[in-house]
DNA sequence: AAATATGGAGTGAACATTCATTCCGTTTTG
DNA sequence: CAAAACGGAATGAATGTTCACTCCATATTT
């Protein structure tokens, strides 16, 4: 097996066990079997658990974003641009379950705290189409004036919920109702 | 101190530490040590860590319950039922910062998914009003046509998103813009 | 004084991490 | 060109720590 084989071996067993189980449930000699490899040799790619879980999340944001923006137009209305990153980001979610997973374990435990808040005080590069597609609506008047806080909540919250709730089995989200979905987000949302 | 006080400092004491540090941040010994406890006094009132964990969700659900449904009026019009109901669960959200924290890292945990499954599948009382409000609501055409979970979602999404970022104080909510929040999310919702 | 409740040291299991050793592809030497 | 030497990647048993839970000597209640 080549050297960044292994590398990417960790990282998906990793992906794997944590979504499933939770970073308690995933200890790293059960990662480092999943990944063919022995224990130590996670620690010749990574520095520690916690920098395994904290690159993780870079990857997997680094992947999701090509797929939302594929297609993206700025020059479309704004109604359809939130619609377009809706659904792209729901529709990410339901086919990548492991990513989702892990994405919201992640942002459940205290690493996601210190990234969010880092997010927020603008240390990170990262949701800034969304964030732009806001400030635009609000100053436009085409959202509702409320702080952008809330908007990313009112969209966020229920296609993340949402999400989960497929995942889980306890709906089944097709096209059509992915559609109507992200359609009664906008009306929470626009003015 | 008393039989029943005992038992009331080591759930007052685990509600505090798991909120702030989670799971596995707030090990027995020291939930014992904040309750002015010994170690070992704890299981002589709780099985052991899961069973206390799942009472101590069970209790945060019965203190809550009641709140919300103060003031509640079956008789009013649907869209002013919800916002009542939204506005309490919010506002007693933010006003008991570590019950929502506990709930938050519950659901998201083993325990939240199994207790998830349950509810959905009509195996548990609870949340029976807002089902009966959203069935409602969708047989008398107020709301839009959507499965319940979704409508959950765009309700709760929202709701537990914005009461976070409250709480971890990336936004402020007052009582005006809880309103207008609460206001938002029925439009998701209706028709 | 018997019965019951409590405290906290003790126990063993689980875990993240380390490090002496093995292994193997490459380079140097004869 | 074969054989020997080298270096760094890989390994997994060993280590030290943390934790949930137990147990029994002591304290409290009846």
């Amino acid at each position: 097996m080549a050297k960044s084989d292994k590398r990417d071996e960790i990282v998906r067993a990793a992906l794997e066990l944590i979504a499933e189980h939770g970073f308690h449930g995933a200890p790293m000699a059960m990662i480092a079997d999943r990944a063919g490899v022995g224990a130590g040799t996670i620690y010749r790619y990574f520095e520690n658990k916690d920098v395994l879980i904290n690159e993780l999340y870079r990857e997997i944001e680094e992947r999701i974003y090509p797929v939302i923006l594929d297609g993206y137009a700025p020059e479309k209305p704004i109604r359809e641009r939130f619609l377009h990153l809706g659904t792209a980001l729901l529709r990410y979610f339901i086919e990548n379950p492991l990513e989702f997973r892990y994405v919201e374990q992640f942002h459940n435990s205290p690493y996601g705290v210190v990234f969010r808040r880092d997010k927020l005080l603008g240390k990170r590069e990262g949701c800034d189409v969304y964030r732009e597609l806001f400030e635009e609506g609000v100053s436009r008047q085409v959202m509702k004036d409320l702080p952008l806080v809330v908007l990313f909540a009112l969209s966020f919250g229920p296609l993340l919920t949402v999400a989960r709730d497929h995942i889980l089995g306890f709906v089944a989200l097709d096209p059509p109702l992915i559609a109507r979905t992200i359609e009664a987000c906008w009306d929470g949302i626009r003015r």
